[in-house]
DNA sequence: CTTGACCTTCACATAAATGTGAGGGTTGAA
DNA sequence: TTCAACCCTCACATTTATGTGAAGGTCAAG
């Protein structure tokens, strides 16, 4: 497919696709007339550069990390020097420390979201609830999904 | 504590420190002499303010949630407009599609590591490895404890 | 053949987080 | 008292991911 369609399926504005491409995290093949060319795959490596991206990771590491994320598996075990190695697993630990802090505070929020329904459920106009929040015990699907960190 | 110390213990300039209360993420009391002055709760909040920005959220927005961090939980619940529970429900969602992202890349890199570290063990030298991974049963502690999402 | 919808490169602009440093006040210790 | 180590504000610079648009080539349909 072209750009302008990838551009479509992935949501992703045709100047950024270029940009990765620059950044050598996208690779494309030139038709005769200078046209980029992508395959199928790129659709999903651009949904992933998007969400590391969005995800706080700079393009620098994402070309490092995207390597790992390929499908045949241990076929790119190739290009494996020592830093490379230091760096994926210092990148993993501060992925696993992004993980964590994004559980708590949306945990958190799930929580704060709930205890202001219930708290509007029960009458309460825009007052302050003094109790825990432990009488939440409510049904709703959404929220109760919520709260318990559903996918 | 004055500014200097909170820097320390975050390992936050002092620079950023400013900056974070000039978006409204941070208050500080003024000594007599126009020193800002700091309790005890800053230091967590500001981790949790560059945890935050680390995971690739924007200020307006950590200024949003970071009212639902706070401990007394059901304290808050007064300004509960409409518009600021959608925004936190939003924020939300985007937060659990970024710790999946997040998940997803960390264990895929976790895997590949493995694979490479498996691959030198048995000695060899850069040369691609066909098999599957699945004969990856080590007790390496570190390495077998990153795999399987530990903490 | 012309028009419109694609594509190309190049370049300049912007927002956000951060670096750096100037110019100047406060305070405690030598 | 003077010096070092803090603190203040202000301002300009940089990096990264983006937006925007100019100047121009390609190509299919009218």
């Amino acid at each position: 497919m072209r750009i302008g369609e990838l551009a479509e399926r992935t949501g992703t504005p045709r100047r950024m696709l270029r940009y990765y491409e620059d950044q050598g995290l996208l690779v494309s093949d030139r038709a005769a007339n200078g046209y980029r060319e992508y395959g199928e795959p790129c659709v999903d490596r651009v949904l992933q550069i998007r969400g590391l991206l969005d995800s706080g990771l700079p393009t620098r590491v994402i070309k490092q990390i995207l390597p790992c994320l390929k499908e045949p598996r241990a076929i790119h075990v190739t290009d494996a020097t020592p830093e490379t190695m230091a760096t994926l697993e210092r990148e993993r630990d501060r992925m696993t420390q992004r993980i964590e802090c994004l559980l708590r505070s949306r945990d958190a929020i799930s929580d704060y979201v709930e205890a202001v329904r219930v708290n509007q459920a029960r009458g309460a106009s825009g007052v302050s609830c003094d109790g825990a929040v432990q009488d939440a015990a409510v049904q709703d699907d959404a929220v109760q999904g919520a709260v318990s960190g559903r996918r």
